[in-house]
RNA sequence: UGAGUCGGCCGGACAGUCGCGCGGCAGAAAUACCGUGAGGAAAGUCCGGGCUCCACAGGGCAAGAAUAACGGGUAACGCCCGCCGAAGGCGACUUCAGGACCAGUGCAACAGAGAUAUACCGCCGCAGAAUCUUCUGCGGUAAGGGUGGAAAGGCGAGGUAAGAGCUCACCGGCGGCCGGGAGACCGGUCGGCCAUGUAAACUCUAUUCGGAGCAACACCAUAGCGGGACUACGGGCCGCUUUUUGCGAGCCUGAGGCGCUUGCCCGGCGCGUCUCCAUAGGGUGGCUUGAGGCGAGCAGCAAUGUUCGUCCCAGAUAGAUGACUGUUCAAGACAGAACCCGGCUUACAGGCCGGCUCACGCA
RNA sequence: GUGGAUGUAGCUCAGUUGGUUAGAGUAUCAGGUUGUGGCCCUGAGGGUCGUCGGUUCGAGCCCGAUCAUCCACC
């Protein structure tokens, strides 16, 4: 991904569940702080209580993909943690993907208009 | 044709756009091109190995665990094949923790007269009373009744006052002999003894088992707590000092010690100018060519072995296969590698192939 | 990867040599008590003992498999 790097270590992840801003959605949970200027730090969570490890890696590639598509639309500069709540493992992509922008919208972290 | 049984196989396909891991090549890099990219169970982690490290000279005792007819296969197994025995099925076939309660111990509730020993009813004999539907006492008896999962092995005959392995034939268990088989075992014959069930009750017999696990382990660079040993060190004593503390070339002592080796004992190894243990995070290797796949031939009833040819088929490290669209069909189940194999078990929409059995019909 | 624990009434738990009817507290319902309610007293209902199979005459208990939940360590 372009602006985008994966977040590795568990130390990082604990500082965003204990630090950062964050809301719910329907499917998902994002936590939103900092980050390095010019670029996103993005982490994935997927729990075991989410299904088995199938659905886990589908939920996981599903979300990857719903934020690589809407990429260039978001803020970079942030560090990011989208946990995946236990009703997504029914969701559809389109469902997923439609949480998503809701909670970007909601967070303020789209770019303003005339930013692009 | 229907019903059944056993075994094997497949586990959507194709196209387009965007995107990802690894390898190759080019490049300083961005990147471009080519190749390749989850399963039959990848799962549960229930067994067995390879591999790595520790101990390697291991030994003894104790404890623990696992397995259980026999023969074979295998690197090995608790797995597989064949076969024996038992149980079920008309049959194909399926199922079986399938050594030993004649080594010892324990347990068997309730019911029942009685549960490893018994006389409640009944039957028979004798004696007495009564005198004609019998009663009482003593003795014999396990054929019958009822209880139970199980009642002195079962059944028939002889026998008897009535009965009884009391005697006999057959069957079951044990032992001897003979024959068959590689063996479990099968068949025959003789003999006495024994005779409930339960070892997924303790136990006994035979066989097997060193410990840990790729987060193993090796290497590289970094931070860095603590312990131990040599010495000019430690410990004890003594002296100085008001005590703590500190000091002393004073005297004595020191391979004891620490770490590893499962519980104990013996034994062993490592450590001495460094070494051991523990902690935090990072990088590289381990990392995929292997008891490998596929196709033939040969040996074998089979599991399997062997020879030849041919192929290289995921190696990530927060963890690569996704998103959308279209066409098509029988409409897509269970489900995702993490060091690697051999099995077992469990989950699984639908479909295909083959062997065999039974029933009915036709020729 | 390694190891361990627990599933019993709606809830929290008992249940030993395997033996007849599986119990307690709490909750629910009914009755009593009170002017009414609570507390209290009496009684009742409520169980595939997680699931499947096996051993046994007989299994909540023994054995095997399986499912679910939880915990520990590296």
């Amino acid at each position: 991904m372009k602006f985008t790097r994966s977040l590795a270590p568990n130390r990082e992840f604990r500082k965003s569940y204990a630090k950062a801003v964050h809301r719910s959605g329907r499917y998902l949970t994002l936590y939103d702080r900092k980050g390095r200027k010019g670029q996103n730090r993005l982490g994935l969570t997927v729990t075991p209580k989410v299904g088995c490890a199938v659905v886990r890696n589908r939920v996981r590639r599903r979300l990857r993909e719903a934020y690589r598509l809407n990429e260039e639309k978001f803020r970079t500069g942030r560090t990011l943690v989208i946990v995946a709540r236990p009703e997504s493992a029914g969701a559809t992509f389109w469902e997923l993907q439609e949480d998503l922008l809701r909670l970007f919208r909601r967070m303020d972290l789209l770019k303003e208009p005339e930013e692009n």
